[in-house]
DNA sequence: GTATAGGTCGATACACTGTATTGGCTAGTG
DNA sequence: CACTAGCCAATACAGTGTATCGACCTATAC
């Protein structure tokens, strides 16, 4: 015992936390407790919580390779390897796109990225990378932000106005967003899967069209 | 003296303080000092802190009202509104998406779009006005947490490479990440403006393919 | 006019956060 | 053996969101 520590370790403990009771569980004390540290010793290995936080997310990244041939398959592949991490650790979602990331890990996927692209010309390229990136993380954000709030009112409802109760009944029957509520009422009821897919489909054509003209 | 408090002030006072010195500086006792008021005092209005956010997010959404004719000009327009929302808040960005929002002023610009869309079959409008959604979110907290990290790192330096300094050099160097370089040298250093609007025109051309198909 | 009841407001309290400081222990050297 | 240097952790501090509870103020009833 007293293994001597390590900021892998250290990172390990807290991705274990963060994933069993949510970020806000993942304190410098309990991350240290976990490793029957008293809090101060981690600042022997990391600098601030900031910085710890960072390192959790370039070790997801670790789990995000692209995978396919050719610059579509590519970008979808990585795409959907996103939100996957962003399913199994949902903190993933909260912190994707808040600071810049400059780990090894998220540097290595940007990197596997952009080789992939081919011959494409990289006035291109750059703009289409970055806008997957915003999309994903806009859309992987939003839907775990959504699981969240379903499982908060009752494990079991799945219909958007049920899940938010009487508030949103009483507010359609006010009349006053009326193509809202023939959305709810008449429009399809995508599933997440569907939703991400549709939308990704939708930037990777546009993306194409400027590719092949 | 002792004006006698609402929400709406509360909510004002809120995002006075995020907007002049972060979210971080919003903390009920902050705010109920601005009003002159105990930190109890706010919980006869708010149930909870997240509930404020909420509200300080509901707000800032009356600003957004899409503008134009025909879908693509209101997409285009609630996008950039959104936007600009998030220069004049940057909290906003931290906040955009990371829960659902159903306040009133929030649901009035989804209302809007969505009767904006005209006769688009609803199969595609969902999942359109979704896929914007999700890009304008992530496309906006990339872009603030960059300037964030531009401002922290000396207010002048406008280069990638020099605004982390000596490690991305050294991290260059090694040779690890040669199509990262690559971009990095030759690429085209788009403002941000031109990276928001190329990537959601390549959004929006995916969407109108499908249109009009 | 006085006494009592009710209800609202805020001070205090609690458990917790990230981190600076400081004290004590340990190990290595003369 | 004496002493010193360095490291690790306990304590301390300023702050957080929020529950609890006591005091005051008002308004009604006698």
């Amino acid at each position: 015992m007293l293994a001597p520590l390590s900021r892998d370790r250290i990172v390990r403990a807290a991705i274990q936390l963060a994933d069993a009771d949510g970020l806000a569980a993942v304190s410098l004390r309990k991350v240290a407790a976990a490793l029957d540290a008293g809090p101060m010793r981690l600042y022997g290995y990391i600098a601030t919580k900031e910085e710890l936080l960072d390192l959790m997310v370039n070790a997801v990244h670790a789990e995000i390779r692209p995978a396919g041939d050719g610059w579509r398959q590519v970008l979808r592949s990585v795409a959907e390897a996103t939100r996957q991490a962003a399913q199994q650790h949902e903190w993933f979602a909260d912190l994707i796109g808040g600071r810049p990331q400059l780990g090894p890990h998220t540097l290595a996927t940007g990197d596997a990225v952009l080789a992939a692209m081919g011959g494409v010309d990289l006035d291109t390229v750059v703009p289409a990378v970055a806008a997957v990136n915003a999309y994903v993380a806009g859309s992987v954000r939003r839907e775990i932000a959504e699981r969240r709030a379903e499982r908060a009112s009752g494990m079991d409802i799945r219909q958007f106005q049920a899940a938010n109760g009487p508030y949103l009944e009483r507010t359609f029957a006010t009349g006053r967003f009326p193509a809202l509520a023939k959305v709810v009422r008449d429009g399809p009821h995508l599933s997440a899967d569907e939703t991400f897919r549709t939308g990704l489909e939708f930037l990777l054509d546009g993306i194409e069209a400027r590719i092949s003209s």
